[in-house]
DNA sequence: GGTAGACCTGGACGC
DNA sequence: GCGTCCAGGTCTACC
């Protein structure tokens, strides 16, 4: 039973997967030949499921490796959807970015959509796990997470989803420490779990809300280990674009961009992108950078 | 509000 | 093979 869904045009799977490295974070993972992404679900019904996301008509077909009730295929419609942001509505952008050179080919290119995860929480989970480490360690941490804790797939025991927040809240942050290699970020990560499996914390409402961006941000402000980056980072992911993620990549981008490969500050960043006013976020993630094509 | 130091891991490097 | 250094954001204490 193949699920079809629509996107809104221009849509392209292939540029909504690669919009960052995501795809590379377990439970995703993706056949680059053949474009098709695959991913490993925790539905509410408590199966879990594997999913092939293949293009197709104007968005994309969902090939479950099992057959889903009406339920379920209700839940991973809207799942996929989220994901891969297939309703985002980018007319107003591509209008601006039209008169931008290092922007004037994301409409062509359909780009604009930056790959999730299926809960935020998950996506909050992974982001504290691109902090202060290498991108290697972030895909270690995450890897050994989803296969020391994660629920596994019937079908294929050794392909896992991504572990709930009751199951990594029932962990001793020192096991998290030791078995899934976080090191000081295990505390952050127990705290998190507990705060959503305890009922505290409503990550998910975050992605519907209507709070403005700077209380949204106060928020994700409030969960130990979301600093600035980690918050402009989920900021995105949730289509807010107000805020920029600098991180070192950003730092030595920017510096090469427009200050002579010179040290740099965050307010120099900030500047650079200052006149995109709610979408200088956007504008940043997706820029031309001359410095990251030459190197 | 700004700053210094600690946190933790793995990779690079020198010996 | 071993030891040392470094990169990578956030938190806490302190000024």
């Amino acid at each position: 039973m193949n699920l079809e869904l629509p996107a809104r045009p221009p849509f392209s799977l292939a540029t909504a997967v690669h919009s960052h490295g995501w795809v590379q974070l377990a439970p995703f993972g993706e056949d680059r030949a053949a474009g098709v992404l695959h991913c490993v679900i925790h539905l509410d019904s408590g199966r879990v499921v594997a999913l092939e996301v293949r293009e197709g008509g104007p968005g994309v077909q969902v090939s479950p490796d099992t057959t889903l009730t009406g339920d379920e295929a209700a839940e991973v419609g809207r799942t996929v959807t989220w994901m891969l942001g297939l309703d985002q509505d980018f007319t107003d952008f591509y209008a601006l970015a039209g008169d931008e050179p290092k922007l004037a080919a994301m409409e062509a290119q359909a780009q604009g959509r930056i790959l999730r995860s299926p809960t935020l929480f998950e996506d909050t989970v992974k982001t504290i796990l691109t902090t202060n480490t290498a991108w290697s360690g972030t895909i270690r941490m995450v890897r050994r997470l989803v296969d020391t804790y994660g629920a596994p797939l019937p079908t294929d025991p050794d392909r896992k989803a991504f572990p709930r927040p009751e199951r990594l809240a029932a962990v001793d942050p020192e096991e998290l420490r030791r078995a899934a290699g976080l090191g000081y970020r295990a505390p952050y990560v127990a705290e998190l779990a507990g705060a959503v499996a305890g009922g505290s914390l409503d990550m998910e409402a975050l992605r519907e809300t209507d709070l403005p961006t700077p209380e949204l941000r106060k928020q994700l402000l409030s969960i130990k280990g979301v600093g600035d980056y980690a918050a402009a980072n989920l900021l995105m992911l949730l289509g807010r674009y107000d805020f920029l993620p600098v991180d070192s990549w950003a730092l030595r981008v920017v510096s090469h961009e427009w200050h002579g490969g010179e040290p740099i500050g965050r307010s120099e960043v900030e500047e650079a992108f200052q006149a995109w006013g709610p979408w200088r976020g956007l504008a940043y993630w997706f820029w031309d950078w001359s410095y990251n094509s030459a190197s």
